[in-house]
DNA sequence: TTGTATGCGTTATCAT
DNA sequence: ATGATAACGCATACAA
């Protein structure tokens, strides 16, 4: 591997001028350098550079899971920004678990110029040795505690909740399930709450033995789908709070062979790549996942360029997509029911 | 930000004895320098120790689209098995570029101790750029040349073909459209040689008008699966080369509304997150993606370990699920069609 | 077993 | 505008 020295040497000047030359500063002999550069392939050691700036040009990201289709899709908005910036970026995953989280904030922050963090939960303890870290951090989708510390990007959950509400309601259900994710993240607790609030507020309060609370995984989602068809009076339609949820609820669904949305409208927070393919299809409160790794990128960038910037919170627009699988609910006229927006 | 001196300091020994002690040799106060470590949160500097030993614990991660869920699980594997080994792993998206990937592996090469790549198509660039990087690499899934330079990780693309050739065969299919990805990459050169072969093999040479080439994505899937269709005489059955190009074909049979598997029977090579609720269910070719990954990880962090040791290509199984997409061709008594494993 | 001292490749300071 | 040089934090050769 070459060094600025073998540069120095080849282009006949010191390695005080090709430092120079490197950082864009206006050298003399600037062509003789950079020939040498080319002929030598040098690049520099970045090691050296992080030793000597104090900076390593690296953002550490650490989601939850790495191959859930939701994080896979924000980490590739993420890196796009960075390496575009010349920011490269290291992965790590927490596998769920907070106590893995706050070792990889601990190991990792002496090596990064930031962080990207998907929370596993809200825990304290992430959050103060993030601040330990004394770099830059940007949240995802998720926060730490109520007291806002860091920049942060997240989706318009009670908006989005609220249109599906809102939407089931047009459709004449007042007997809906709801398949929330935890309490303890903030997207579990926003989707929850605005949701049985817009039915509360339509002066339809939702039945509490129909509210299911767990984790955000299939297994939920499967096995509280089971249990409201259970009941002796199922619900006519069932809101699932994220994508793995949906997955499992939609499973029992299918193995219950319960039509939809005939006998059961069901709605989904988070689109799937094939929701579209599914028959019915299905009808979802959508986000741009790419867009929110992209603000993220965005907002580390900026913060590592500028740490004493405000906080900024961003918060991302969604979409309620209307495909086949929410329908009127028994007894109403099919008339009422909303016109589906196919895509 | 505590150092080694630090340290020394306070456990009042000299910073070699420190390093000792972290390089695991058994020194005296061993104890009291563990009570300073602790004291003080010491961190090795990774930039420090990078540069005096020449080695990063980076790994580079170079893969045609970090969103694709394929590809999300391979990393996911790769990163938990390098996590356990110390090794950071440095993830960059060649965006389905050549030139890209030749970039990056130019420019990570200082970085990294090694490299894991799913190549984007067989580059002789990228293969000496890899060489020239000299470090240990590991390739995924696809290859770099004729000529085996580097450890990989593939499946057994032949078999897995056979045996969809295999199924559709035993349901009387004669006619069958394949769908196939580029030959300038090894699965798609690969899948569709062995599908083909097996027909012929079968005394059922396939139609050549029937076999569109194209490239891994869902427009492939979509526009050729529309060219299929359109023909005077159609396929009975049609073979996707891979996840992409199956959710393209799909597409357009549901939008035309094709019956499957009454009018045409479909089986895809990769599963999909969703291809068992799908109506009917998938039937699919399927692997273990993250077991790739994980299999790519222990490969270089051993290469890492062990730069002299001999070449290793990993062929890892497939699996043929047969769900619902597939059924007796035209004609065929039904009583012939082998039995669905529901999965 | 321990400490001293050197150098890894780079940037920044200082003098020219 | 340029060159010599110190220092970043660490691992190790060498001396003790």
């Amino acid at each position: 591997m070459a060094t600025i020295k073998d540069v120095a040497c080849s282009a006949g000047v010191s390695i005080a001028t090709v430092s120079r030359h490197i950082a864009g500063e206006s050298v003399r002999r600037a062509d003789d350098i950079a020939r040498a550069i080319e002929a030598l392939n040098y690049r520099p050691n970045e090691s050296a550079r992080g030793l000597r700036r104090g900076r390593t040009n690296l953002v550490g990201v650490i989601v939850p899971d790495i191959s859930n289709p939701y994080f896979a899709a924000v980490i590739g908005g993420i890196e796009s920004v960075c390496n575009a910036h010349g920011l490269r970026i290291l992965i790590a995953s927490s596998a769920e678990s907070t106590d893995q989280e706050l070792d990889l904030i601990g190991s990792l922050a002496p090596t990064v110029d930031g962080f990207v963090v998907v929370p596993v939960a809200e825990s304290a303890a992430s959050r103060s040795a993030l601040v330990d870290a004394a770099v830059p951090v940007v949240l995802v989708d998720r926060t730490l505690g109520a007291t806002q510390v860091f920049d942060q990007v997240r989706i318009d959950n009670a908006r989005g909740s609220r249109a599906a509400a809102r939407h089931l309601l047009d459709l004449g259900h007042t007997r809906v399930g709801v398949l929330s994710g935890p309490a303890s993240a903030l997207p579990g607790r926003e989707r929850h709450d605005a949701f049985v609030a817009e039915f509360a507020a339509a002066g339809a309060p939702l039945d509490p033995s129909l509210v299911m609370h767990g984790d955000f995984t299939r297994t939920h989602g499967r096995n509280s789908m089971r249990n409201l068809l259970a009941l002796a009076e199922p619900p006519t339609a069932v809101f699932a709070g994220n994508n793995l949820i949906a997955q499992g609820a939609l499973q029992e669904l299918r193995v219950r062979e319960i039509e939809v949305p005939t006998h059961m409208s069901f709605i989904g927070f988070d689109d799937l790549d094939l929701a579209a393919l599914l028959t019915p299809p299905l009808t979802v409160v959508a986000r741009d996942t790419a867009l929110e790794g992209q603000s993220a990128g965005e907002l580390i960038v900026r913060r590592i360029a500028e740490p004493q910037r405000g906080l900024i919170t961003e918060v991302l627009p969604v979409e309620l997509i209307v495909r086949g699988s929410t329908g009127p609910a028994p007894g109403q006229h099919s008339l009422t029911h909303p016109q589906p927006t196919h895509r």
